[in-house]
DNA sequence: CTGAAAGCGCTAACAA
DNA sequence: TTGTTAGCGCTTTCAG
């Protein structure tokens, strides 16, 4: 059923309905007329055709990395709530990390499928730069800071930093670090900093035996707890980049008979659910990921309005929350 | 930039512009010069304009309760694999378990919006059933049983009856259950069912004061743990409807000094990730959450192609691992 | 194989 | 306030 059909069968014209859905300039007649149609018929308009005239989709695209992350659905999460309440849909791009897919996925958009986009992107290319510049709608970058475009990340440098802090105050003197590729400026560059801030600032050093780096599970880790702790010398604490290592590290520690926080301080950035109720407790810096999506969404939506040409970041704080990892209560 | 504008600077009409795009019936020269005009203008055509025409948006609406759950989010993941290599994009609405929202949106999509649903559902209400049958869209629905429409679920009885077994079988006599509301009827009423089952095999009998039901989360089953451990007598084995209740339950039973499984076995349905990493381990059973979304859009596939008269339901089987909280290998 | 022209379902400008 | 008419950008006849 079409408008014209549906404006028959009401028993009014085409820019009635029209009308009606949309700006409603219309006597109460009419209306009452078009109302009673649509309880008999059920007819809704084409959205498809609606955008194609208006030339707006009610749409933003969200590419994302993959879908099974405790942080990732916690952002998405806060971009629905907000963009919904605005009556905006989501068209969700899951790339399954692969930068291809993420390129692709931003040149589809790049034109006039959707009203806008936000990415949560993870690294960022030569050619990443160079898609986006060219992007034709307004886009967002959550989670990572990239110059000349509008973001909304963390405080990762700081957060590793107290975090590393924390562990030292209390006393450690021979830390050990797990992070992630330096091409996450996130996840990877910025918490090594933090880390390596917080040792100088100590007056400390780090073997290189006692680095590692680590990708995004458990599995990786572990092992990379399992090297760590080949040596003779061991380290009496380590800041993981994500809960995800810390977990692999924790399991590595339990069957190896590493007593935490007694032989080895653990903490790492992150937050999520199993750090809570692990059997040692870990101590973690809470990122506000929710809140990433809901002003991330927010920031889209004022660019929508009136895109401003100055870009701007938002950087939002941290929490600290410790746990049995480093001594503190393992409940909480 | 349209395709007459485009069609104009590559030099050729726009119905071969269109072609380019869409069958290809088109001669070499006239491609090569398409495709020239493409490096230079970064033109792709519009799809709403598109989808306006061929009556077809490659849009498949996926309705999910909420995105902060590790099952959904493996079952959204399983669905955007099999969509987007099939050239669909995803339209997720979050509907925050807010039913009202989820009726909503089915009616937004029931009509042309997009060419498929897949619904993940929790409850089903009369107007569910009633917007349900009225969908002119293929409809799938996944992680519950609805008769007369397309189904991927899971065994969820036959997992809560093993599981519950599985602590019966070890000699545990006194047992009880935190389950949720039988509104629910895969996690709530066949799991309730699989394991009175199991209790009545053994024939033994629950106590009114060992069974709770309970919200979907930790805090939850925490408290109900309270409730069933405050009498005289204590159960020797629960059985809970979901992971996180059980992550409440041994999180009560180590502030109270109730040990696991010494003391108490626990089970429960889900293989969450902190199970795998909780201070005693949790025997579970491993439901198939990823399969299951990829068999839903397979299922939506099919019958977009050829929209079958006959519904199907698709029951995945499901894997008990057992560890820690029944007296299991501590790290599996 | 090609381009002109008509059509998709909708919105928007206009005169009444 | 209304209906008519022209348009949105794309696809699809239909002659040639």
């Amino acid at each position: 059923m079409n408008i014209s059909e549906f404006a028959k069968i009401a028993g009014v014209s085409k820019s009635a309905v029209s009308r009606y859905f949309n700006d409603g300039y219309l006597s109460d007649d009419k209306r009452a007329l078009i109302e009673k149609a649509i309880e008999e018929t059920g007819y809704s308009p084409g959205i498809s055709a609606h955008s194609a005239s208006k030339r707006v989709t009610k749409l933003v695209g969200v590419i994302i990395p993959k879908l099974s992350s405790e942080s990732i659905s916690r952002v998405v999460d806060g971009i629905s709530e907000v963009l919904t309440a605005e009556g905006f849909d989501l068209l969700l791009v899951n790339t399954s990390n692969d930068v291809n897919k993420e390129i692709a996925s931003l040149e589809l958009f790049r034109n006039k499928h959707v009203d806008g986009v936000i990415l949560l992107a993870s690294i960022f290319t030569e050619t990443h730069l160079s898609v986006l510049s060219k992007m034709k709608v307004p886009v967002v970058i959550a989670g990572q800071q990239l110059k000349g475009f509008n973001c909304v990340c963390h405080s990762d440098e700081n957060a590793a930093y107290a975090l590393t802090k924390l562990m030292l105050d209390k006393g450690r003197s021979k830390p050990a670090v797990i992070g992630v590729t330096h091409d996450d400026l996130a996840a990877g560059k910025a918490r090594w900093d933090g880390f390596y801030r917080a040792v100088a600032e100590a007056g400390l050093s780090v073997p290189r035996r006692f680095t590692e780096v680590a990708l995004f599970n458990m599995d990786s880790g572990y092992e990379k707890a399992a090297n760590i702790f080949s040596g003779n010398v061991k380290p009496d604490c380590i800041f993981c980049a994500t809960d995800n290592i810390a977990m692999g590290v924790l399991l590595y520690c339990r069957e190896a008979g590493i007593k935490v926080p007694e032989d080895v301080m653990i903490a790492s950035v992150g937050d999520n659910r199993s750090g809570r109720v692990a059997y040692t407790t870990l101590t973690t810096a809470h990122l506000h990921y929710k809140t990433e999506g809901i002003n991330a969404a927010r920031m889209l939506l004022r660019e929508l309005k009136s895109s401003d040409m100055v870009t701007k970041t938002l950087q939002l704080d941290f929490e600290i929350i410790e746990r049995g990892s480093t001594g503190g209560c393992e409940t909480v």
